[in-house]
DNA sequence: GTGAAAGCGCTAACAC
DNA sequence: GTGTTAGCGCTTTCAC
């Protein structure tokens, strides 16, 4: 079993209070008494019981994370920048995986509550408004990327508008005139966001808006990227540029376009939004858009915790964080 | 605050007990009281407080999962399918990140413990035997993969000798003489494992094992992949076929190969390990040893819970899960 | 079948 | 400064 305030105190000869005492870096402890009782520790190797802890604090000690699913890089990386922060926090992340249902999200933000965890990092794929009444009861939540609906919480996320424009800017500063979109999706928050800086940036180019040249995807996956590219390749005049929603829409591009034996960025140039890892390793090295992740974390993480303590009690905000445009192969050349 | 036990009970007017049992799915209540707390349920919209109820229980109903780092693609796969499983089973995943160090994996190892989990599920990548004595306060550990250190715990992995000899004999079977193999590390344990299966698969073929054709790697990250394929081609005779053992590894290869203006599989052919979803996409698709990791993660999940509730009580056991060899474009040509 | 009460390990009043 | 004690919300004997 394992070793309890009150087996070390009886150790020590002292209460159970003066061991929490020691425990818990009160100061006013009789010097005697603390060696006692930090002998008594070392050699018991007490581990204070967290879930006591809690239960008597009012705390759960946990922060939750929920994401899509973790196996798509852009998640992976994200989380793992989350834990990190959350670690140099003291703070330990239960991680909920919705597979971006809205009906797994609603799910998961009832199920999450003071009981399991003081607070959360939510990235919600299909959510709307109404769901959020309410939801999680009452703990902290910090949403992560931009979203369609409008909510008033927390969130951390960077321009999408902005950084939309910036990547199809690039592609006409290139000198491209037919440049194509991949990844619209009503559905989809940020989906509207690189739509208006597509059409931003296309306007600013003197470009008119092609409705051919605008490509659905169900989903941001690699194989939805290359069906895209595909029917984008079949029309009587294919783009010579495509702006992709996401990297692995990208990435499914690329091949699509290798495939038919083309070349980027000789015959259509691509940039991607995400700078997942592999984006560097493609062939070609993919132009994307690098939101600065471990920004977004620590702001995220941060945000969290400031509410959990009481110490920002203002009215939910909104912070921007960085990003940049890393120019690749994939349009130079 | 958060509705108790007691409220609903004050609510439905019966005792605690009898809604403790309603909600426990205690059989045998009074059909009239069970209507009356199911009412006062719904209306209150109570939930458990798990902390409370595993204090009382001895059990906190966590699980850990303790991963080098969570962005590469192999962990983020594995990691959602743990989840997955896990949730499943009505359990929640608490993720560890130990950047593949010993010392944060030595450290997370004693940090985890009754208090905190229930049973965890261990990748290390550096961790020493000496390193699990009386390690995590005696939960239930299950270690995932192959390693070198020979520690009587649980284990479920697949075979890694058996799977490397099958991508070299692939490379063999293809007529390639010069098989190369890029990842050698003896601070891993699957690298010897691998290594092993390298050399078995040689001498089936009647190849000789050369020393210059064996490339070390320190991590194995996609720039190490790159960095080896790119010395492997310095030598006066380069390889024809290159086994690596991870997928990153070959991609990087991938690279370094292109950018020498050599082709795969034409000039040398590529065969990595892990099956990351990013190979089935790259230029050319790379042949890989598929473990299957959903079966990893099940096997591993079913082992634990079995070993937390005592219904597994045997000795440490080892079990293998399946693998196949994915044939793509790296080595079809 | 159901209620009363003890107690899981811890913290925080409150006395001394 | 330190000990005693009352709960945090829940489950679980043990009576009834």
């Amino acid at each position: 079993m394992a070793v309890t305030l009150k087996d070390v105190a009886r150790l020590a000869g002292v209460s159970v209070k003066t061991v929490s005492n020691v425990v818990n870096g009160y100061a006013f402890v009789k010097p005697e008494n603390r060696r006692r009782v930090e002998e008594a520790l070392a050699a018991t190797g007490y581990r204070p019981n967290l879930g006591a802890r809690n239960l008597r604090r009012g705390r759960t000690g946990f922060l939750a994370l929920m994401v899509p699913e973790l196996n798509i890089p852009y998640f992976g990386e994200l989380a793992g920048l989350v834990l990190k922060a959350a670690q140099k926090r003291g703070w330990s992340v239960l991680i909920e995986q919705t597979q971006g249902t809205r009906e797994r999200e609603r799910e998961t933000l009832v199920s999450l509550g003071p009981h399991l965890v003081d607070g959360a990092l939510v990235h919600p794929e299909a959510l709307q408004a109404g769901d959020f009444h309410d939801a999680a009861g009452g703990i902290p939540l910090v949403m992560l990327g931009e979203h369609a609906v409008d909510v008033p919480i927390d969130r951390v996320a960077i321009d999408n508008v902005l950084a939309a424009r910036t990547a199809v800017r690039h592609l006409a500063e290139l000198g491209r005139r037919r440049i194509a979109a991949i990844g619209q999706n009503p559905a989809r928050g940020t989906s509207e966001q690189r739509m208006a800086g597509y059409r931003e940036a296309l306007s600013e180019a003197g470009l008119s808006y092609v409705e051919e040249l605008v490509a659905p995807a169900e989903k941001y996956h690699r194989a939805h990227g290359a069906a895209a590219m595909k029917a984008l390749l079949d029309l009587p005049e294919p783009p010579d540029g495509v702006f992709c929603f996401n990297d692995l829409l990208a990435i499914g591009a690329l091949r699509a376009v290798a495939e038919r034996g083309l070349r980027v960025p000789h015959d259509v140039a691509i940039v991607g939004f995400d700078n997942n890892e592999e984006s560097a390793f493609s062939l070609p090295a993919l132009t994307t858009i690098a939101p600065d992740k471990a920004a977004l974390a620590e702001a995220a993480i941060d945000l969290v915790c400031r509410r959990i303590t009481g110490e920002t009690d203002t009215p939910p905000q909104h912070v921007q964080t960085p990003f940049s445009l890393e120019v690749r192969e994939s349009t130079r050349g």
